[in-house]
DNA sequence: TTAATGTTGACAAAATTAGTAGGGTATAAT
DNA sequence: ATTATACCCTACTAATTTTGTCAACATTAA
C-alpha cells in the first residue's frame, strides 16, 4: 500500500463532492458516515484541500464542503499532492547528494517511476472519475438484467 | 517519497552486485561503507532477497553477496516487490468490501497508478539499469572535456 | 435562541520504519 | 589448529508517521 488513508479517503471523500457538483453543500457528517472515515480526521484533510483553493465552505446549519471548481478542472494528482505531499521516489534528485556515480544509476529508475505516476494521476480528472464511474455502474445493469433473464 | 529506505538501499545495493557481476563475492562492509547504509540493516535486506532466489552468499573470509541469476534477469520489480511488499494503491481490489457504487469509483484510479508504476517496474532488469549508468557517465566525460577545452 | 455546522489546536494510540545488539556458524588464509 | 573474515539469525528499540480523538470555539439557518 502506497497510498496511505490521507490520499484514499481524501480521494474519495473529493470525489463524493463532483458527484454533487452544482447541488449545494455537502456535510462532513453524511460523507464520513457513507464512507465510514473519522469525521474529525476527514475534516483534517478538506482543511488542506481548502486551503489549497480546491474546495470551499459555507458555515452554519445546512452548510458543508463544495468544489472549488469544475470537476474537469481538478486532477487527481492535485488531491494526492495536496493531502500526500510530493509524490517523490528518492531524495536524490538533487546532485550534490548525489556524488559517487554508482548511486546515479539508480536515480534514472526513479525519476522513470515519478514521471509515469505523475502521468496517470495529472491526466485524470474527477469529471474523468465521474464517466468512469457511470460505465461500471452500466455495466453492473446489464449484468444484473441477464441475471434475471437466466 | 512512496519508496521506503528498504527499497532505495536495497536497490542501489542490488545494483552494486551487478557492477561486480562474474568477479566474484562483495561483502556487505565494502557495501555499507560505500553506500553509507547500516551493515545490519542491509543484512536483513539481503536475506529477503536472498530466500527469494535473487542473490545467493558465500561464507568465510572472503566471502560475500552476488546475484543468482544474471542481471539481464533479474527486475527492479522483484527487488522492489520483495523488499517494499506489494506495491498497491487500494485495498479496495477485494469487491465484497466494494459495495457502495461511489468506492468503487475510485477504485478504478487506483488500478491505473497501480498497473503504472507496475508497468515501469517490471519492465527495467539490471542490466538496462547498467546501460543507463554507462550513458550517465560518458555524458558526464564529454561535459569534462568541453569545460577543459574552454 | 438554538441546533447544526465548520475551525482550530493539542493530544495520543498504533503501526511502521530504520535501525542496534549480540550471539551464532562457516571458511579461507596463516 | 588458529584466527580473522564474513554471513546467519533473533530479538530489541528509538524515532517517526499514520490515524485518528477531544474539546473549546465561531458562524449561521431556521
Amino acid at each position: 500500500m502506497i497510498l496511505s488513508t490521507k490520499g484514499r479517503y481524501g480521494l474519495k471523500a473529493v470525489f463524493e463532492l463532483s458527484l454533487n457538483y452544482g447541488e449545494g453543500p455537502v456535510s462532513l457528517k453524511k460523507i464520513s458516515e457513507k464512507y465510514d472515515i473519522s469525521e474529525n480526521y476527514l475534516e483534517q484533510l478538506f482543511s488542506k484541500l481548502k486551503k489549497n483553493g480546491y474546495i470551499e465552505t459555507v458555515r452554519g446549519a445546512q452548510g458543508g464542503y463544495l468544489l472549488a471548481k469544475e470537476p474537469k478542472e481538478i486532477t487527481v494528482g492535485m488531491i494526492l499532492r495536496t493531502l500526500e505531499g510530493e509524490i517523490t521516489t528518492s531524495e536524490c534528485l538533487n546532485r550534490e547528494v548525489c556524488v559517487r556515480e554508482s548511486i546515479c544509476a539508480t536515480r534514472g529508475i526513479f525519476e522513470k517511476i515519478e514521471n509515469s505516476i505523475s502521468n496517470v494521476i495529472d491526466n485524470i480528472t474527477l469529471a474523468d472519475m465521474y464517466e468512469e464511474h457511470k460505465n461500471i455502474i452500466a455495466e453492473e445493469k446489464i449484468k444484473n438484467e441477464q441475471k434475471n433473464l437466466s
